[in-house]
DNA sequence: TTTAATATGTTATATTATAACATTGTTATA
DNA sequence: TATAACAATGTTATAATATAACATATTAAA
């Protein structure tokens, strides 16, 4: 079952899958038991898929949930340079697609000779709902 | 030993001196083993501690690591404004104080209608001495 | 001085993640 | 085709991180 790069093995399609169904981060040992079903029985096998969905940036990690949830950003190019919105009412969590945001984050260089190649943030806040 | 606002309570006192002297991200429990000599026993002292800490901004949650570091911005007035930057090689992490970067984040507003009130922000790279 | 709130101590357990190793499948090529 | 090299999987066990729950104690304020 080896394969080519950007071809995604058996149980990286399986865990993919789900992530995508679900449109909210969901957290490892959620997503295997819906997962055995489809024959992923322990924890190594789908921390595996997903190391490596994030890994090439089909799934990003919300840090501060231990959550995964899927890239929406369709080219999938900028997993390096990722920030989400989460709702301290409501956990919904949305990731933020902004050019100047990103432009200026992924631009960003301070006076500590630090060479930056990949940033997250996570914004708090209420959205409309729970204000 | 309740007290008011502001002031620090044994325990938290005894944690909060014990990262200080770190001047890196440690993890709660090194810090548990290195503070049993002082009389905390259990992970619960510590955690508690710590949340409390972090919540009046003297410490931060270095999210990616499960990592703990004493705030360096003196007046620890903007625990809700964080960047971090965080070197791949040596692992070094060091809080950014940047005005600029600040306000640009502070001031952030996306199209969602919400409303933000903190944020948190990791750079990954590669220092000086790890390029 | 009782009440309410905060902090502590303690045991147990929940949650998140990885180590280690055996096996199987895939690809390339000798 | 055989065989080597590699990638992916399966499996068991355990490490690392964090919280629940409850008893007790301390302090501040009504």
């Amino acid at each position: 079952m080896a394969q080519k790069q950007g071809y995604l093995s058996k149980n990286q399609k399986i865990v993919l899958d789900y992530i995508e169904k679900a449109n909210q981060p969901l957290k490892a040992y959620s997503i295997l038991f819906n997962v055995q079903k489809k024959g992923l029985k322990a924890p190594p096998q789908v921390y595996r898929a997903l190391d490596r969905l994030v890994e090439i940036g089909k799934v990003h990690k919300i840090e501060s949930k231990n959550a995964f949830v899927a890239c929406k950003n369709s080219s999938c190019t900028i997993s390096n340079a990722t920030a989400f919105s989460i709702c301290d009412g409501c956990e919904k969590v949305t990731e933020i697609s902004n050019p100047k945001l990103s432009k200026y984050l992924s631009g960003f260089q301070d006076n500590s000779g630090m060479k930056y190649n990949k940033y997250n943030l996570e914004f708090f806040g209420l959205c409309k709902k729970c204000r």
